[in-house]
DNA sequence: CGACACATGTAACACGTTACATGATTTG
DNA sequence: CAAATCATGTAACGTGTTACATGTGTCG
């Protein structure tokens, strides 16, 4: 649903050709989510079959230039409007990825944990820099002149700032985890879980 | 990938036919992501087609009964060793949408802020109530037998954790958003983006 | 000339959802 | 008996990725 929102979203603002609305949509959101150019095509045709999108004759250029449709602007509106969808919450695959590990006993949690641990820290540094690039970089921008490509940044920054505040929200519920297995080892002295009871953070995953 | 792998790590403990792999599944998550039960027997096949998995006879109930291969245990055991795919980030569809909010004209940024700020809200007090509701039943549970059941509440816990924390990020998200959007339309007293200098809060997400 | 960016597509496949068909068993 | 639950599938469709085919224009 977000990239035939995203289209329709860019073509409201003006009447676009395909391959450019690929470039609109990675500057906006800073290459974070490349948009596969076969897949424009193809969402546009779908949009044009449901009458969201009309294709105008060439540019003069030989583009292949689509406009929005009144049906087109309703809907782009309305996903504005609504709130994304509150139910069904998107797959989270390392919330799925702990939940079966805790309940599987030849599974090491506390590696999977690390690991994660490990490789989300070394994404929110690299976040992080590229934030402290791109806050200066849109610094020099806004005293520079105020045309075109200072929105664009904005956009790119508070994605920025989404993915660490993401990255910062899911370390802390590492550690949460791994705070609330050692706290759970610890009182499992005599029964309850057995295959539970390790502990110590060995360094493979698999006992 | 998070369903193949799922149904993979389920099968790894035991042999299990569809319909008992969607229940697992749906328990160990609290029935935060439903499984179509369609999707568990085409994943099935295709899992066997790819050698991961086999079908043993009938289990004397006549249920069609899938165990793990040697491979299938090799796959499964690399996805929990592994991160999350840290290259290419799931896409955040609230992101997108702001970002190419805050550079159309005719948008209402703040709007689309509050709405989905009350919407995350609700949400997250929800998940708060299923939490206290939770975390009660599985104190009981452990001040009782430690049987089985406990390690499902345990996950259940934390996949409740999970979402608890991702939600309060977006909303702190969403605030800081709000902050960087008034500080900007109070510096862009004079010249540039007139577009954008709407910093009070009408109702109508378009102008 | 050769490499590269621009530009438009098509085909195959993976993954996911919804809906439908079919039958057995259980339960009020 | 009727309804619900258990159980196994199939079909259609939407969405997304990868790879391929094809052609133009530009630049070193």
């Amino acid at each position: 649903m977000s990239i035939k929102h995203s289209l329709l979203a860019l073509l409201a603002e003006s009447p676009r050709y395909g391959y450019q609305l690929r470039g609109e949509f990675e500057e906006r959101t800073g290459s974070t989510w490349p948009l596969n150019i076969g897949q424009v095509y193809t969402t546009l045709d779908r949009l044009e079959r449901d009458a969201l999108v009309e294709k105008e004759g060439d540019d003069g250029e030989g583009h292949v230039i689509y406009s929005i449709t009144d049906a087109g602007r309703t809907e782009v509106m309305g996903w504005f409007a609504q709130p994304v969808a509150a139910t069904n919450p998107p797959r989270n695959e390392l919330a799925i990825k702990l939940a079966l590990a805790l309940t599987l006993a030849d599974v090491n949690v506390s590696a999977v944990v690390q690991a994660q641990r490990t490789a989300s820290m070394k994404l929110l540094q690299d976040y992080t820099r590229q934030r402290r690039a791109a806050a200066t970089h849109a610094g020099t921008q806004l005293s520079g002149e105020p045309g075109t490509g200072n929105a664009n940044d904005a956009a790119w920054l508070l994605v920025l700032d989404s993915l660490i505040f993401t990255t910062e929200a899911e370390v802390r519920w590492l550690d949460h985890c791994e705070g609330w297995m050692a706290k759970r080892a610890a009182s499992a002295g005599t029964a309850a879980k057995p295959a539970q009871a390790r502990a110590t953070a060995d360094t493979a995953v698999v006992k």
